[in-house]
DNA sequence: ACTATATTTCCATAAATATAGAAATATATC
DNA sequence: GATATATTTCTATATTTATGGAAATATAGT
């Protein structure tokens, strides 16, 4: 991971629709979500979310999976873990007093 | 954390010149850097560096001190770990396959 | 090949963002 | 109060990005 390849994908979300988008797809799990059900979850007209999936896709921070007339958009985990170590790497000057533990929570039943 | 925070802290740090910035200061630890130490680490022209050090300091990212006639700008560890956790709660529908066990990781004597 | 559904591309417009020189402001020292 | 240093604000310009309707493309079933 460099510098370009990190503002590629913190560009891909740092935009409203589109990390609503990708969070969904997060989510979602590896299965990940047909466009048409994202446009109806988020109510995001189809030429709009084509344009943000298709950001996101080439940025690679999500897949895609044509599967007969639908295509399934998941969220690439190893984009988004390679991008959190990037910018947690050698953090604090050695202190180790500021960073968290990051980890996959199991989603609660509530949520 | 919702939506609009967390785009406003990840358009922050999405943009090369400010991505350079922030890691600095990630890597100099809570003691911070002086936006000339910046300036002269980075190559950035001043006016182009206040702009920036604004965008950041604005959307929360990173934090100034005014110390005599330098301002010294530290990052922001709360927010990035807020950031973090935002980013990866919820994930993978339950099937906790896919994170990373992000955590601050002290500075190697060769980087 | 006709029809329905899913998704994308095209297009024009609107809005936000990045850049850096020059001038202004703030603080410190003599 | 004059001078030097640190940083910001002002300004204009250039560039990138977001939006959604309409048309086009792709896939599937009849």
């Amino acid at each position: 991971m460099n510098t370009k390849q990190a503002v590629t994908l913190l560009s891909a979300i740092a935009q409203e629709a589109r990390l609503d988008i990708f969070r969904c797809l997060v989510q979602a799990g590896p299965a990940g979500l047909s466009a048409g059900v994202i446009s109806q979850t988020l109510n995001i007209p189809n030429s709009t979310l084509s344009f943000h999936l298709k950001e996101l896709s080439h940025a690679g921070m999500v897949s895609a999976k044509q599967e007969s007339r639908f295509i399934y958009y998941s969220a690439n985990y190893q984009s988004m873990n390679a991008l959190l170590t990037y910018l947690t790497d050698n953090c604090c000057a050695g202190q180790a007093a500021c960073c968290p533990d990051v980890q996959c929570q199991p989603m609660k039943e509530n949520e």
